[in-house]
DNA sequence: TTGTAGGCGTTATCAT
DNA sequence: ATGATAACGCCTACAA
């Protein structure tokens, strides 16, 4: 015993006028004479009516809902970049249709269909890899408004992001500042990761400019993204006989893993190791020793990805040609360096 | 010049097919010969046809899409909880809108109103506070599938969610057993915050059965979610005359707070100060001071929290009773406690 | 095995 | 100021 959804119809049928009047009616249309307005309002509230926005996405040919898809969602700092992408685009009156493809191609390529599938009316996605991108400027030659949310110099694909190789260089050189000549670094996998290539790059250009020579075995890839895998990479990076005095952390999760190793090995922080962050999240600049860090404006990132992918929506029919912003960060010198 | 969305009439047109036998045939349908089926799958493909599921929900009645609306995305539990639903739901077909709702009781009406109108089939959410649950309870009366994400004794909703009360009760009583009789706790907000109303009665319960006073003055609460605050909160917490010599931090960044704080007062973790937490983190187990915690099942948590809510969707012309699940934590202790 | 007709709930166009 | 009609793309009858 069901009772039916509401329609348009039915508030039709209730007030006596057409489904269309009904319709601008509760649209605020003032080619509906105020009196009728305030009727139907009242009857379609009394009914509880929910206007069926699939309905009307059918006819608009626009769902008003777009495609997030992280490649890993339990990052902290995606975690902010979906919260503020979906405070944002609510604003617009918009939803966000959700997936992480985990690192997964494959699942990556299953949450674009499906959202293609739901007509979502663009995506914003932080793709699993630099290298694979060309399904993604495929999307968009098809007059499909996407927006990558990391840095790439890649071209045909919109993208705004954090700028890596730089972030990477100040915390680099900043160590180099303080006196550092052995300085390792510790994040996962820098050639298949988004934007640890940036940060490699960074790093290196830092070693170079300071006349340091880049040395591969001092450049620590922890098997997975777990804390505890970090940890355990530091204890062979930290074994070598000529072992770093100071570590560059691409991401926030592998610098407290770095403390934790001093922590547990009885090695003083910064006296005898020195360590930067990536990312600035709480955890780090409350951490028992406070890390330096690179301080990444999330909210704004978030912002110009989303107001780009709504001009791209506008502009759907004609899209402009692909344009690629960064936002810069900054360093914030905490006890750690 | 914006080329035209392929639809079953083009590959009907272009294959001399009907549409309907097209649609058949896309389906995998056995009634349609073995021959049409491939040819059409064929063209299809050529065309790049990407199946238009929002006019299939309309004449379905069924989306095959999900809200999950969650209070707070920068949590790390929700996230995982956000994670495991999306995998798990995404195998059945389903897809999921997502809305933050930030703490805003606002906010949470219009994500539900908004996920309503793009017609979801069922709604997953993690409520801002438990004693507002009546909206959410008159979603159920109309026969809208919607399940709690948290443990509540409220009737006439479903619900699964963490045992809170009996993990509070277990990380109070650890302390307890490891001498303490002087515990303070440390946690956002008791009354307003689901979850902590039943951490708050743990504790309590602890305390009785070991036949300790309960008092008000040591039951700190930090003015945010930042893990800064917490530490602030700890700071006038420790600096009564009689201060705690154990902390039950009601969720694990406040337990990393307490850390810090420690850190900062040159005090001894676990010898003048044990701390335990809650969810079990990465955070709080590879933290400098690996802290103990109250470890819970997010993927049991989620795969159950899905599994109803398919179940009330496979139901909803006649709803069962609600029913209410709760997923048991267990203590991990660590070098803090 | 395939085709035809009708309808899902909304909006836009064109009348009145 | 309001109403009738025809889409939007698909699916389920029912027919052939």
């Amino acid at each position: 015993m069901r009772q039916r959804k509401v329609t348009l119809a039915d508030i039709a049928a209730k007030t006596g006028y057409g489904t269309n009047t009904v319709s601008l009616a509760l649209r605020g249309s003032t080619r509906i004479s105020q009196a009728a307005r305030d009727l139907i309002r009242g009857v379609a509230d009394e009914m509880d009516y929910v206007p069926n926005k699939i309905a009307a996405s059918l006819v608009l040919n626009r769902s008003n809902t777009i495609g997030l898809i992280l490649h890993e969602i339990t990052n902290p700092v995606l975690t902010s970049v979906a919260h503020m992408v979906q405070k944002t685009l609510g604003k617009h009156g918009y939803s966000v249709l959700f997936a992480s493809s985990n690192g997964d191609p494959e699942e990556e390529l299953k949450a674009i269909a499906a959202f293609r599938a739901r007509m979502v009316d663009g995506l914003l996605i932080y793709p699993i890899a630099h290298s694979k991108l060309d399904h993604l400027k495929a999307l968009r030659r098809n007059n499909f408004p996407t927006v990558l949310l990391i840095h790439t110099d890649a071209t045909g694909i919109d993208a705004v992001g954090i700028d890596e190789r730089k972030g990477a260089f100040d915390a680099t050189n900043h160590l180099i500042e303080r006196g550092h000549r052995r300085i390792g670094t510790l994040g996962p996998s820098f050639t298949s990761t988004v934007g640890n290539v940036g940060k490699l790059q960074g790093y290196r250009d830092a070693l170079e400019a300071a006349g340091i020579a880049y040395d591969p075995t001092i450049v620590s890839i922890p098997i997975d993204h777990s804390i505890e895998a970090s940890v355990h990479a530091m204890d062979e990076l930290m074994a070598q006989d000529d072992a770093p005095s100071a570590i560059f952390a691409t991401s926030d999760l592998t610098a407290l893993a770095a403390l934790r190793w001093a922590a547990k090995s009885n090695v003083k922080v910064p006296e005898e190791l020195a360590i930067v962050g990536f990312d600035d999240t709480d955890y780090v600049a409350q951490a028992t020793t406070p890390i330096s860090s690179i301080h990444n404006d999330v909210e704004q990132l978030a912002t110009e990805a989303v107001e780009r992918l709504l001009f791209l929506i506008a502009n759907k029919e004609l899209l402009p040609p692909a344009e690629t912003r960064t936002t810069p960060g900054r360093l914030i010198i905490r006890e750690s360096s």
